[in-house]
DNA sequence: TCAATAGTGTCTCTAAGACACTATGAA
DNA sequence: TTCATAGTGTCTTAGAGACACTATTGA
């Protein structure tokens, strides 16, 4: 059976979480016209491995590279194509917002909210491939610098903290949070400090190529929760 | 291109971390005779998901159904298989030892540490594959009660100790482990107490179709390492 | 008798959570 | 002047780690 590869491509714009989508050509024959995540078949020929061929697929459809891609799950059924038996790849991918403009007249980037309210439904299970995704993203937020790769490489601290309330969904404390973030040591103060309304800014900067680190607690929320997975 | 699904089964028999393995027939045109991860081809007709195609799969190879599956990732390349292009979706799957005796003639339970040191060598790409399905499960054995599905359903707490620390490799402190577990909340006092030479064991029990428990520390080991996934 | 075993008591340490506080400049 | 902002001080709390301790019984 053939397999694919989509991609859920996400980015924060101004208070938003949104997400790349891709038009399907009016003459698809499923789901012509309709909004999908970007994705499409592993080439034999021109594909070395999966990761690479993520790449392409995204290079192709968006021309966009993330800065961050990380596998989700496969799913594969009877019922997600109304063709039969399809199988894809599921990837998230983040980007951060000053790389993140496709020049591609045929992809959008949509409020993540828009479509978990149905206000713009997406083809195929699309919608439920968003949902694992950001699950994905909203879990690993809790315990990981993974948000960052959201974020511009340079920074200033309550800034990535709004990043990170707009992917968990609730307020953190700018106390704990901020302690946590520069313990992990993947931002490295540039010296330079921006005037605004309070106390100068401190900028920060982060390697875009740097490995996402782990704490050893989670932040937040509600914990010892029973899980399916 | 066609794709497979491939199992790292595990049980804990005395103090030692078990794979299960299969022997490929000695007329495979591919590493005939070699021991492999049991698994095999998807079938569009029989099979209504993945999830569903696991367990066939494994039913039929080896006749066992796992107390857990989990899906750890898909490998697919130009290189794995020397045929061309093959892709895989990786498996863990853990079952109890009173639950493990397999009928089948060409499946054999051998110690994780023997394929490890290469005095096994094992079919395709199957040692990584055992070594990232390995790496879930003790990664998450840090932070859950996943490792509980390797007990039987009847259990000592030192005895679920023993097993986190085979997984874990290295030694746990007693107090901080029974503290954990029990806030948990998945295991049930029997009210038996069984005297060996201490004080009298509690009987614990816990229900086989529970749902895996996190908790919001990491236990032991080194924290806030940098990861690469 | 002695060593292995199951289990408890209790202290320390770390990091999260909570809240108050300062300093600053834009509206 | 007022208020939004960046940042610090410090107290409390939960849970992990460390260590000592009891009680019991098989070898």
């Amino acid at each position: 059976m053939i397999s694919t590869i989509d991609t859920v491509l996400l980015r924060i714009a101004g208070h938003e979480l949104q997400v790349l989508l891709w038009q399907r050509p009016a003459d698809s024959r499923a789901w012509p016209g309709a909004w999908a995540l970007p994705g499409g078949w592993v080439s034999e020929d021109r594909d070395q491995s999966l990761e690479q061929a993520t790449c392409r697929i995204l290079e192709q459809k968006a021309g966009l590279k993330p800065d961050y891609i990380e596998q989700v799950a496969t799913i594969g059924n009877r019922q997600r194509d109304p063709n039969g038996w399809s199988m894809t790849v599921l990837h998230l991918a983040l980007i951060r917002f000053s790389a993140s403009e496709s020049t591609h007249q045929d992809t959008r980037w949509v409020a993540v909210d828009a479509v978990r309210d149905q206000s713009l439904p997406l083809a195929f299970d699309h919608a439920k491939l968003l949902e694992k995704a950001l699950e994905r993203l909203s879990t690993k937020a809790r315990y990981s610098t993974l948000p960052l790769y959201l974020a511009e490489t340079e920074l200033k601290l309550p800034e990535l903290q709004r990043i990170y309330e707009i992917v968990l969904g609730n307020p953190l404390h700018k106390r704990a949070f901020r302690e946590r973030i520069l313990s992990a040591g993947v931002l490295e103060d540039t010296g330079v400090r921006i005037q605004g309304r309070g106390s100068p800014a401190t900028i920060y900067r982060y390697q875009p190529d740097c490995a996402v680190r782990l704490f050893d607690r989670m932040m937040q929320g509600a914990m010892g929760e029973a899980i399916d997975e």
